[in-house]
RNA sequence: GCGAGAGUGGCGGAAUUGGUAGACGCGCUGGAUUUAGGUUCCUGUGGGGUAACCCGUGAGAGUUCGAGUCUCUCCUUUCGCACCA
């Protein structure tokens, strides 16, 4: 008998070896999971003889079902795990739930079911689905961020912060639906309108909790030399975002007041040239100028409208309007126009920018705007001609008509314009960054409970108990949190007020990766065993992600650190960022504008252009754009495990497309991937018995000599292409070793390469690969088998081909002895009819030599 | 507006990192098997040309014996921008 254990699928059959079948998944995909979850295989044990491997991809936010992101995403982490099993290491690979956030609000007020009860049905279908897939996790540690066991390690870590001063209440600016009453996400602002209500959303300042990351912007900023496993590109973007920079803060005077104005710039040899002063709408200057300014108070209710996204205030029109005040410039205690702008935030620095208009190209739109002064203080050191009437002129030079600071370059005044500064008490150089403190308060219900009391008096004290439990029984309607409706929650007399505002979901995600390893902890956030598996050594997940939750997460690492909780300074070793899964659009035009999106499943191309099958009328091919439900043209992982089984979605989402790129969705490759499995079933039926009985390396002609060649070959690009984790082209590396095994009938050379294909292929095809290395007496566990090691010894040839060039243009290739010298090869390239042709008459001025490939002959004709 | 990427056959992509451009797969061509369709197997497949050869990696310049790869300018496009996750 051939089959080991039972499958239910398959008991039917005449034949009791599922190897006399075609190439069947579902049966061998249940066999192998219950395999796994026999022995145990993915329980991770901490065991300090051992090297361990924290292998971690992005936990998913529960929307509903798996999308093909999580499939991709997923199966990339279970690689590298599965790999790295394989390779002997410890390792953990676990699964949770990214499960408070705005779409479960959302949902709520569409379907009116709490979204306690939405998010946790989503968790269950969505973990089934994982588990069908195959992924190695051990669900003992699974969490969801919406457990009050997770959540009360936060609320108590925020108090720690609290304690520390490293949380803090300050104004901030949000986004105000005024017809709903609520605040809204910048995702819920569509052209400067709330999407519910469609209403003018308003700018409004309420208090909110800040963690002080500014405080670690230092560190975090110099760190990012250590993570040499990130992708340069993450990189630099975390430097920009943090934005170190050096400058000068100095204080403007106040015309008719004893007050200043604190304004910091990276600029300070311009500030000769400075001929205006913008303050935000909402600053006290702006409001106190308004009163009995009718036209002035109608500029900074327009300055209100609109989203408080900094990309929406950046590429609005600039606009302004003169305060009728001066500000005095702190070295000439000259008289500068303040006016007041939309593009500067109150909540942004001091709320106050100097603007010199010849040296800033946006200072210079605005000047030209409002007929606004422009000085030229900088010259190009050439001498070179250089006005400002066209453009400002940014660059840095010599500065003239600068009184003090004459004739110093740019870098000398910086420091001369700082040292005057100090010296009259008005300044100084300062490190700034661009970086902000954390705003981590939000007006939401479906969130973690900041836990806080209000006080009668004002006074803000931190809970005493932990968790602060977030009522899951309630009815959302889109009109402001329900918390404020809920006095059994917030009202605990004595005029105390719990805190209403919860906190941002990116609290959560900052800290769940350590969490997994003191899953069970019932009396503390973490433990010693933190210090076993942290750092992750792989993180995945989407390039999306690449400054906000990595930011927030490494800062929380550092916070933990210095709280005694956790030994390293950095949570990610290595980083792979994930490229999207992108598909075809194709939709029609509404008569009011609005579109229709239809799935790309149902749309056939005909004779160019493209029809609905159902009505055979046209639609229109909207572009490749990341698979989602506003576009429709997500496919459903479901559908295709059902149809080609997990491993062919496996397979099909590694070979597409190298892990960083984004995937294009095909139905016809999934079909060449399923195509490939069978042809590798097909061919390990073909030769079952005879791989089951043979030995390795029995017979060996000149034939499988060159096979084997072949097969090592291959198998030493597949095994440095695991090492940078290019999965596409392991996966090809095994359709040419499959395609090559199909050339011959030498049993022994048959066990070698499928052996080496299955263990290849373990990682990405784990259930085909579990089962054909049992049926074909391999062993009793491919996980537990080791890794494939190349023979150097039958990549031995006797003749190397190399390419003769003449100018750096192929003319021929020759074949060249292994051992031949320079001299030789030089020789033999220069016997080449078609190489002598190509030199003719020519003079040979040098010949290149590139061991082992080519040969260049350089004859300029 | 600011920051970071990406452009290679009909399509997804490869090129051992400056050394034969197009591996592998999809699609397509022709053939075999099949009652037929499907499946499977074999063959060919960047463009031009009878051929010798010539031209080809978004566009244009540059460095080099040699450039898809390095440098500069431009074009197109994707991602992020602090309350989507």
């Amino acid at each position: 008998m051939l089959v080991r254990y039972p499958c239910p699928n398959q008991i039917n059959e005449a034949n009791d070896s599922l190897m006399e079948s075609n190439y069947e998944p579902s049966g061998i995909e249940q066999l192998a999971q219950q395999y796994w979850d026999e022995q145990q295989t993915f329980k991770a044990i901490e065991d300090p003889q051992r090297e361990k491997f924290y292998c971690l991809a992005m936990f998913p936010y529960p929307s509903g079902k798996l999308h093909m992101g999580h499939v991709r995403n997923y199966t990339i982490g279970d690689v590298i795990a599965r790999h790295q099993r394989m390779l002997g290491k410890n390792v953990l690979q676990p699964m949770g739930w990214d499960a408070f956030g705005l779409p479960a609000e959302n949902a709520a007020i569409k379907n009116d079911r709490p979204p306690a009860e939405w998010t946790y049905a989503n968790i269950d279908e969505m973990r089934s689905q994982l588990q069908l897939l195959g992924f190695g996790y051990d669900w003992d540690r699974e969490l969801a961020t919406c457990d009050p066991d997770y959540y009360q390690w936060e609320q108590w870590f925020f108090t720690r912060l609290m304690k520390k001063g490293l949380a803090y209440k300050k104004c901030a600016t949000v986004n105000w639906d005024p017809v709903d009453h609520t605040v809204l996400a910048n995702e819920q602002v569509i052209d400067g309108k709330g999407w519910r209500s469609g209403a003018k959303v308003e700018k409004r300042d309420i208090e909110q909790w800040f963690i002080r990351i500014t405080d670690y912007a230092q560190e975090l900023h110099d760190s990012i030399d250590q993570l040499d496993g990130w992708p340069d590109a993450v990189r630099t973007m975390q430097r920009n975002w943090i934005g170190r920079s050096r400058g000068v803060e100095m204080e403007f005077g106040l015309e008719g007041c004893d007050e200043t104005l604190s304004i910091y710039t990276t600029r300070p040899d311009t500030l000769m040239g400075v001929t205006y002063v913008a303050v935000a709408a909402e600053h006290p200057l702006a409001r106190k100028a308004a009163a009995g300014n009718p036209a002035l108070t109608a500029f900074i209710e327009e300055c209100k409208q609109g989203g408080v996204s900094e990309a929406e205030v950046e590429t609005m029109e600039k606009k302004g309007m003169a305060l009728g005040i001066n500000a005095l410039h702190p070295v000439t205690g000259e008289a500068i126009p303040l006016y007041t702008a939309n593009f500067v935030l109150m909540s942004y620095g001091s709320g106050a920018v100097m603007a010199v208009p010849a040296h800033d190209q946006r200072d210079w739109e605005f000047a030209h705007k409002y007929g606004i002064n422009i000085k030229q203080v900088i010259f190009p050191a050439d001498n070179s001609d250089c006005g400002v009437e066209a453009c400002a002129y940014v660059k840095k030079g010599i500065l003239k008509d600068s009184g003090v600071f004459n004739n110093l370059t740019s870098a000398e005044a910086f420091d001369a314009v700082a040292d005057w500064l100090q010296q009259h008490d008005k300044g100084g150089t300062k490190t700034n960054f661009r970086l902000r403190d954390w705003g981590v308060s939000r007006q939401r219900y479906w969130g973690c409970p900041i836990p806080v009391v209000n006080r009668d008096s004002g006074e803000t004290i931190a809970a005493g108990e932990f968790p602060v439990r977030l009522p899951e029984d309630v009815h959302v309607d889109g009109t402001g949190s329900p918390l404020k409706k809920m006095p059994q929650f917030y009202d605990l007399g004595n005029g105390d007020r719990r805190e209403t505002d919860t906190f941002d979901t990116f609290v959560e995600s900052s800290w769940y990766f350590a969490r997994y390893c003191s899953y069970d902890n019932k009396n503390a956030m973490l433990d010693e065993r933190a210090n076993y598996w942290l750092p992750v050594d792989q993180y995945i997940g989407g390039i999306e992600h690449a400054v906000l939750h990595l930011l927030y997460a490494r800062f929380f690492n550092k916070l933990m650190r210095d709280e005694g909780l956790l030994q390293h300074d950095e949570p990610f070793t290595n980083l792979l960022t994930q490229g999207m899964v992108i598909a075809e659009t194709y939709y029609r035009s509404n008569e009011d504008g609005s579109k229709v999106w239809f799935n790309p499943a149902d749309v056939q191309s005909e004779d160019g252009t493209f029809i609905l099958k159902s009505d055979g009328e046209p639609v229109i091919f909207g572009g490749i754009e990341k698979m989602s439900k506003s576009k429709n043209n997500g496919v459903d992982p479901q559908h295709l495990i059902d149809r080609y089984g997990a491993d062919t979605v496996r397979l099909y989402t590694m070979f597409t497309a190298p892990p960083d790129q984004s995937l294009e969705w095909s139905d016809e490759g999934v079909e060449g991937a399923y195509r490939f499995l069978r042809r590798l079933w097909a061919l390990a039926h073909k030769h079952a018995d005879s791989i089951r009985t043979s030995g390795e390396k029995e017979t060996h002609s000149e034939a499988s000599a060159d096979i084997r060649r072949d097969l090592h070959t291959v198998l030493k690009k597949a095994l440095f292409d695991y090492e940078r984790q290019q999965f596409n082209t392991v996966v090809s590396a095994c359709m040419t070793l499959v395609n090559s095994l199909y050339k011959t009938e030498d049993a022994a050379v048959l066990r070698e390469g499928i052996g080496m294909v299955l263990q290849l292929l373990a990682p990405i095809a784990p259930h085909m690969s579990h089962y054909l290395w049992r049926e074909l007496n391999y062993g009793d566990d491919i996980l537990t088998a080791g890794w494939p090691q190349v023979d150097e010894e039958a990549l031995i040839q006797q003749q190397i081909e190399y390419v003769a060039q003449v100018n750096g243009k192929v003319r021929s290739k020759i074949l060249v002895p292994a051992d031949a010298d320079q001299a030789a090869i030089e020789t033999l390239a220069l016997q080449n009819e078609n190489v002598k042709k190509f030199i003719g008459d020519a003079q040979i001025r040098k010949i290149i030599v590139v061991p082992g490939r080519l040969v260049n002959i350089v004859a300029p004709g």
